[in-house]
DNA sequence: TACTAACCGAGACGGTACGTCAGGTCTTGGT
DNA sequence: ACCAAGACCTGACGTACCGTCTCGGTTAGTA
C-alpha cells in the first residue's frame, strides 16, 4: 500500500510498523473488554503507548480505527472448515460463529455496527472489509452444496446467508437470550430443515398475502429429485 | 397504573401533557431524520420547544428519551394480522414489518440498538419495551400454529422467531441490501420450508456437530405419511 | 404596610405568620451555618417546610429573602451601652460587635454583602435596613461625646464611623484573622487616641497632599507637652 | 519558577500565551464591566475568543479564573511611594488607593471578595496573592515610620493597617458614601492623629474593658496628668 | 351556615451557567 | 519523515438553581 519500492528509500525517520501495530492492538483491545463507552482516542493512545497525533495520522477518526482494529487482529480467526458435505461444513461453522461470537468478538463486533449507524464510512468500511467477502465465502460453499446435490438449484444465496447468520448479529446486538452453540445447531436446522408440518400451507400464505416473488424454479427442480417430496407448494 | 384511585389526586400542579408529548414527537422525528448523530438533547429541546430541564426532568438521559419516542410514537404501529392460518399472519406480518422498517422505522431501530450498545438502560429499555412483548405476540400466533396443525409441535418458538425476525434487524444494522417484501417472503418460505433438496442431510450434520436437538423423526414420518401428523418433539 | 385601614378587613383568608417566621427562621440558620452556598431557595422551603411560592409569594427573590431573615433574627441582637462616657460606650460596643461578628452573625453578614455585590435590590436593603440606622446611632452616641467635651468638636462622625468599623467588617469579609475582643481594644484606642510620635508630622502630610479636614485642636495641646519623645513599648 | 532550566524543553506543544493573557484580560474587563453577575466563563471565553475548555484546562474554576485575572491585570497597579516621610507616604498612598477603588478596580475587588465568600479557594487566593502581600509593604512602611521617629513604636502594624484600609474596603463593599481623596485623607488624619478632645478617657476604657494595647502617644500628654501610669504591654 | 377569596403545599416549566468529557486539528521539539 | 506531547477549538453531556406558573386543598371572615 503505502510501500514504495524497496530499493528507493525515502527520506526522514521511516515508519516504524510497531506503533501502527500497538495502536490497532490497543484498539482491539479495547473494543472487546469495554466495547464503544471505552474505545476512545485517548484510550487506545494511553494504552498503546502512542501519542494522539499517532493515530491521527494514519487513520482518519475513530470509526475508522475502530474498523481497522478488529480487521487487522480479530477478523480472520474464524475460518470455514472444508469437509465433503458443504451443509454440515456450514452448520458446524454456524455454530461455531455462534459460540466465538458469544464472547468477545461479539462485543467488538456489536460495537462496530453500533458505530456504523452514526458514522457511514465505517459502516462500509465494516461491510467490504468484513460482511461481505465472509458472505462471498459462505455463498462459495453454498454452491457447493448445490452443485453436489445437497441443497435445491433455485435457493437465493443471499437470503439463506441472511436466514442463517442474520440470527447472529441479531443475538448479539440485541442479546434477549445467550448465543449457544444448541442454539445455532437448532436454528440451522430449522433453516435446512423447514418447520412446517404440512407442505400445503406456504402457497396459500404467498398467494394471501400477495407475495410477488414466487421461486418456482427450485420447486420443479426439487420436485424432480425428491418425487414424493410433500411439500410441493403449487401441488 | 400508577394511578392510585381516580379519586385521589396528586398534590401540586398536574403535568401537561402536551410538553410531554411534544418531545417525544421531536426526538422521534429527530431519530428518524437523523439517526444518532442528530439526537441531541438540545435538538430535541429546540425542536419541541421545551427546555432542556424539562426533558431531564422526565428522562434520566439520552438513551432513555430515545426508547420513550420510540415507543410512544412509532412503536404500535405494526400490528399483527389474524387470519386463520398462523403461517400466513406470521408471513404476511414478516412481510409488513420488513417493509415497514425498511423506512424510517428502520432508521430509528437502527439507533436504538445503536445507543443500546454503550447504553445498558437503554439496551434493557429497548428489550422490554419493544423486542420481548412482540416477540411474546409472535409466540402466541405460533402456538396457535401449533394448535392448527400448521406447525410442528416440537418446534423452539425462540429459535423460530429468531430465524424469521433476526434477519430483519441484521439486515437494517447491517444494510448490505436493501429490504423488501419480496426478500421476506422469500425469507419465510425458506424457514417455514426449508432448504434441503434431499431430508436427510441435516442428520448427518447433527451427528457430526454434535447437535442435542435434531427434529429428524417428523420430517421422515411427514414425508412417508404426511398429512396431519403432529409429531411432537417429546413424545 | 399593605394594609388598608385596619377597620376594612380584606375578605378571604388572612395570612398566617407562622409560615412566615418559619421561613425566616429557616433562612437565617441556613446562612448562619452555610454562608451563601447553602442558602438556597430550595434548602430554605425544606427546612421551613413551607414552599416555594409561599416564599415567593413574600420576598421577590432570594436576596431580599436573605436580608429579611438576618433583619428579622440577628439584626436587632447588638444594642448600644449606655453608660456615662460616650467613648467608654462606643469601644465597648466595639469589643462586642468584633465578638458576636466573630462568630455566626459574620458569617451571615459576610453573606449578605456578597450577596449584595450582584444584587443591587439586596444591597440596598441591607443598607437601609441595617447599616444606616446602625450608623446614626453610633452618630447619636458620638454628639453625645462631643456634648460631653469627650471628643473633639470639629470630628466627622462618617468617618470615626468608618474608621471604627471599617475594619471589622473588612476582617470578617477578608479574613486574614481572627476578630477577637482584644484586636477591637488595641482598634478603638488606636483610633481614638492616635499613632504619633511627634504631633507635627500630620500637618505636613496635610499640606503635601491637600487634605482639607486638619484636626487642629488636639494636635496642639499634645504639641505643647509632649515633644519628641519616642516611648518604646518595652520600657 | 516552574520553570526548570531553560535548556530543558518540556515536550509537547508549548503553550501560547497569547491565549492565557487574552482570557486574562477578558476576565478582568468583565469583572470591572459587570461585577460577579457578568462574569461567566462563557462570557469570558467569548470575548476572549478562547475556548471554555482552553479556560478549564488553566484555572479550574470561575473563582481561580476571576483572581487569577485580577492579580495579573490590576493588582500590581497601584504602588507605594517613597518619600521620606513614612506617615507621609502612607497617607498619599492611601488617598491613591481609596481614588482608584472607587473606580473599576473597586467594583473588581468587590467582586472577588464577594466570590470569596461562597468559594473558600478564591478567598484564599486574594488573601495570598494579593492583600497579604500588601499588608507585607505597609509593614515596612510603617516600620521604616518607627524607625524614622515619626512613629511610636509600640505600635501594632496589624491594627494600624486594619484602621488604614479596613474603612475603604469595607466602603466599597459596603458603599454608603462614595470614596474620595478627601476621605481618605481625613481618615488617615483621625487615625494618626487621634480624636480625643482629653488625653485621658481611654485608659478608663481600657481598663473596664481589658484592652493590652494601650496607645501611647496620647499617653506623653497623659503621662503629665498621670505621670507613673506605665500600661506597656509587655509588663 | 354556607360562600368565597386568599393562603398554602406541591411541583411542572422555561431558562442559564456550571464543570466534564471527547473529538479532531495543529504546533512544537526530539530522534 | 516520523513520533510523543500536549495546546487548542468545538460541542454535547448531565446537574443545580433560578424565578414563574398552575394546580388542588384548606381556612377564616363575611354574608
Amino acid at each position: 500500500m503505502s510501500n514504495t519500492k524497496s530499493t528507493q528509500r525515502r527520506r526522514g525517520r521511516p515508519q516504524g510498523d510497531e506503533v501502527k501495530i500497538a495502536i490497532l492492538k490497543a484498539a482491539n483491545e479495547l473494543l472487546e473488554e469495554q466495547g464503544l463507552s471505552g474505545f476512545t482516542i485517548d484510550a487506545v493512545a494511553t494504552r498503546s503507548g502512542a501519542a494522539r497525533s499517532s493515530i491521527y495520522r494514519w487513520w482518519p477518526n475513530r470509526g475508522a480505527l475502530a474498523i481497522a482494529g478488529f480487521l487487522a487482529e480479530t477478523a480472520q480467526k474464524i475460518a470455514y472448515p472444508a469437509t465433503g458435505s458443504a451443509v454440515a461444513d456450514i452448520k458446524s461453522q454456524l455454530m461455531r460463529v455462534a459460540e466465538v461470537y458469544g464472547q468477545k468478538v461479539g462485543r467488538t463486533i456489536s460495537a462496530l455496527v453500533a458505530q456504523g449507524q452514526s458514522d457511514p464510512e465505517a459502516l462500509k468500511a465494516l461491510l467490504e472489509g468484513y460482511v461481505l467477502p465472509r458472505r462471498d465465502e459462505a455463498k462459495k460453499v453454498l454452491a457447493r452444496g448445490v452443485a453436489n446435490g445437497e441443497l435445491r438449484a433455485g435457493i437465493d444465496f443471499d437470503v439463506v446467508i441472511d436466514a442463517l447468520y442474520g440470527p447472529i448479529w441479531y443475538r448479539i446486538l440485541v442479546p434477549h437470550a445467550p448465543l449457544s452453540r444448541e442454539w445455532a445447531a437448532a436454528l440451522a436446522d430449522h433453516v435446512f430443515g423447514g418447520l412446517m408440518a404440512s407442505p400445503a400451507a406456504p402457497e396459500g400464505v404467498v398467494d394471501a398475502a400477495g407475495s410477488t416473488a414466487p421461486p418456482p424454479a427450485r420447486r420443479r427442480a426439487a420436485r424432480r429429485a425428491v418425487p414424493q417430496n410433500p411439500p410441493s407448494r403449487g401441488s
